[in-house]
DNA sequence: GAGTTTGAAACT
DNA sequence: CAGTTTCAAACTC
């Protein structure tokens, strides 16, 4: 089916930008009891993973590194490796090489981009009954609509890999991903060939039809399902979701233009692969939970990618409508039966941010009853992507910026100290609008992230500078992550608005880089994310992206003023540095023995962890926003002042220009709507700031008619023709003129004028001064200022 | 710029 | 949760 238009081609991305080749190991396989098979999706692995992030539309392939024979062998055998997150940059494109060798990792590898610009409609997407669990996460743009095409293999796709990234065999397919959004940047799925595989077992896909899908993920209702495969396996089926627990999916053709907000990807890996034989099980589930329960648009749907030709291998793609929520995807990788191993990939896609999560997870049967789930078929029955519902939130969240990819570490549903054996290395996620740096393992990226409060909106919106928009007196802020540190997760939500995930040295695992630390990084309008000490890379590889500060401008985020601070006993590590409470790093502070930086991201870590212990809401705004405007804000918890009334800036809630409300439990209060010490401290304020205003005003002019009588004047003299007029001011005239301003002067203050009328009164008369002088300019050679 | 005041944050 | 201490900003001189 041609459901690409040239329309939509043209949405496609067009920018890639170059990254180096990405290598990630994989994560030591952990079996999550949580994750565990199909069959016990829901109840045994509670995925916590929630992610909200503004993707950016980035370009993945997905292919093997093998040759095309090994391909071949790789796509039939089951992977049994843990697949490594790698976070990429926004035009990054991911190459996903699944390894021949159950054991080994999977890895991401970043290509050029130039392979993506070839969409064809009409070609056929089987995904060749592989099924990638790889455990990167990569995130996508808020675009809505995500576009999964099989995209005609062109030389230029192999010509463009990067140094180090896998090969990309002519016979092997491509998926493209396309969110259609303001970026237009695709992700490329690139599978091997299906016809080199070798014969699959059941199930084989067809010869597929073209099957060009647009998923649209904003959760619009009239969206039907597209079934790309022609055979459908029973696992496919539409899980019955109750409304509420399931999120939105959508797979449209790509007429729709989904309005839907950022895409979540996930990708779910077998979690362990361990005793599975190639032959044990027949079909691959992905199982995923989705942890947020609210706004439940679309029903579960079933989607089939492609045909395929392996029954095994499962692709979950489901959007999310709302950032906040979390989607897990578990993917069991046995087909017990099947003599090939299976990688499955299920991708999910939220509306305000991509998502990857990775989630090692037992092979079960396929038939056990499932809690809510929603399932998306991919390709023939061997895709099948189930995501199971659940409240936990056991899921880490790291941001790459640039890439816009939600990397998202899974932890063990039981407990959040068991983050090592999340099943992918890391994860991405989003959770402000504005750019951040991202660096899982070996990967230097930077990635835009939406605050927490953006990933909330249920309509998606582009991420570029909007993602700030967005966000309510809210700054995006990475978030590193560092080694794994399982009991330092920090509580994502609460952090502060615009906080970014990245990866980082730091025992945590986790490193909160403030979004004005990006800025500061990205002077430049690029930031390079991780430190090159401070990020370890297991694969050795690093790759650098380049790329906007969480979708900020350069410009914005300079402009951004900031006070520095100058504490001295605190480190910077404790709220008492505004620094450090607004989320940010430190500088061109006075602050001594600072640690609040990269240098120290460890203690930072655990800084953040303590803050957040003592009180979950620490990095929120002191200052919420009323319903109906500036007037309704006050402060949280209110203030407590007892000796300065409330009307000095000691007071939290009069430093915010707002009243004392009931919430307070200050003293004395004199901050209240009709308190006449407040109306007068607001009256001169206010006369304070008018003078300014006024004098700011009066000297932009008087600059202006000096420099336009300078300007008026210089054809003149370059002519050659008669003295200018400025040439009369003689120091004569000089001190005439600054008479006539004294004498004014003294009149506004006899007549007891405003000092802004005075000032008013002394600049008409410079003016007036300065008219005469032009006047006489052509009269006499020696013009005479009379007041 | 030094010292004081103040109230939030941290601590007990 | 209340009382105390610590801390850095706000303020005064």
């Amino acid at each position: 089916m041609d459901v690409v238009s040239p329309e939509l081609n043209i949405l496609l991305p067009d920018e890639i930008m170059d990254t180096e080749a990405i290598v990630m190991d994989d994560d030591p396989p952990a079996e999550s009891p949580a994750a565990s098979g199909q069959s016990q999706p829901s109840d045994d692995a509670p995925i916590p993973m929630e992610t909200d992030v503004l993707a950016v539309p980035e370009i993945v392939s997905l292919c093997s590194d093998a040759p095309p024979t090994q391909r071949t062998q790789a796509l039939t055998t089951s992977i049994t490796t843990d697949s490594t997150l790698c976070s990429t940059t926004s035009a990054t494109q991911l190459l996903l090489t699944p390894s021949i060798a159950s054991s080994s990792p999977l890895t991401l590898r970043p290509a050029t981009a130039s392979t993506l610009t070839a969409t064809t409609p009409k070609t056929t997407t089987s995904l060749g009954g592989v099924s990638l669990t790889s455990g990167g996460l990569q995130k996508l743009s808020a675009n809505h609509q995500i576009i999964l095409n099989k995209v005609a293999s062109s030389p230029g796709a192999d010509t463009t890999r990067s140094p180090g990234t896998t090969t990309i065999t002519p016979g092997g397919q491509k998926f493209m991903v396309t969110a259609i959004g303001k970026s237009g940047q695709s992700i490329v799925l690139q599978l091997p060939h299906t016809g080199s595989k070798p014969g699959s077992g059941q199930g084989e896909a067809k010869a597929n039809p073209q099957h060009f899908k647009v998923l649209t993920i904003g959760g619009r209702t009239d969206m039907k399902p597209v079934m790309v495969g022609q055979a459908v396996s029973s696992a496919s089926q539409i899980s019955t979701l109750q409304a509420q627990q399931l999120k939105t999916v959508q797979i449209a053709k790509k007429t729709q233009v989904s309005s839907a907000g950022p895409i979540k990807f996930i990708i779910t890996k077998p979690v362990n692969n361990k005793g599975l034989t190639a032959q044990t099980s027949v079909s691959n589930v992905i199982t995923g939970r989705v942890l947020s329960t609210s706004s439940p648009v679309t029903p579960p749907r079933t989607i089939t990618l492609s045909e395929t030709l392996s029954s095994n291998s499962k692709i979950a793609i489901s959007p999310l409508k709302s950032p906040s929520k979390l989607t897990m995807v578990s993917v069991a990788s046995q087909v017990p039966n099947s003599p090939q191993k299976s990688v499955s990939l299920p991708l999910n896609m939220a509306h305000l941010g991509q998502q990857i999560l990775v989630q090692q997870s037992t092979a079960t049967s396929p038939a056990k009853p499932m809690k809510p789930v929603q399932t998306v078929t991919v390709g023939g029955p061997q895709f099948k992507t189930i995501f199971p519902l659940s409240t936990s939130s056991n899921v880490q969240q790291i941001q790459v910026p640039g890439s816009r990819f939600h990397y998202v570490r899974l932890v063990t549903a039981t407990t959040g100290s068991s983050t090592g054996q999340a099943g992918s290395h890391c994860t991405n996620s989003s959770m402000t609008a504005k750019p951040m740096v991202v660096n899982t393992a070996q990967v230097r990226m930077s990635v835009p992230i939406i605050p927490a409060q953006t990933m909330k909106q249920v309509v998606p919106k582009p991420l570029t500078s909007s993602g700030q928009v967005l966000t309510t007196q809210t700054q995006q802020r990475l978030i590193m992550p560092a080694t794994p540190l399982p009991q330092i997760q920090p509580n994502l939500t609460n952090l502060p608005p615009g906080t970014m995930l990245a990866p980082g040295s730091g025992n945590m695992g986790y490193t909160v880089l403030p979004a004005h630390y990006v800025t500061q990084l990205q002077q430049s309008a690029y930031v390079t994310l991780a430190s090159s000490s401070g990020f370890p890379t297991p694969t050795g590889i690093q790759t650098q992206a380049r790329l906007p500060l969480n979708g900020l401008s350069t410009s914005d985020a300079a402009s951004r003023p900031r006070k520095p601070c100058n504490c001295n006993k605190s480190q910077c590590l404790k709220l008492y540095c505004d620094c450090f409470a607004n989320g940010e790093f430190c500088q061109s502070c006075n602050c001594t023995n600072c640690f609040n930086n990269l240098e120290h991201e460890t203690e930072r870590a655990k800084a953040i962890k303590a803050c957040l212990d003592r009180n979950p809401e620490a990095f929120k705004p002191k200052i919420g926003k009323g319903k109906e405007g500036e007037s309704d804000r006050r402060h949280s918890k209110g203030c407590n002042c007892k000796r300065s009334g409330c009307l000095k800036n000691y007071c939290e809630c009069y430093e915010a220009k707002i009243m004392c409300s009931s919430t307070c439990k200050c003293v004395g209060c004199k901050n209240f709507e009709e308190s006449p010490e407040r109306k007068t401290l607001m009256h001169l304020a206010d006369a304070a700031e008018v003078r300014v205003q006024q004098q700011t005003a009066a000297k932009t002019k008087l600059s202006s008619q000096i420099s336009d009588l300078f300007t008026r004047t210089t054809p003149a003299i370059t002519s050659g023709g008669g003295r200018m007029p400025f040439t009369f001011v003689t120091k004569e005239v000089a001190e005439a003129t600054c008479e006539c301003l004294l004498e004014q002067a003294e009149q506004a203050e006899l007549i007891q004028q405003p000092q802004a009328t005075a000032e008013r009164m002394i600049l008409e008369e410079f003016g007036r001064c300065l008219m005469r002088i032009i006047g006489s300019a052509g009269k006499t050679d020696c013009p005479s200022i009379n007041c």
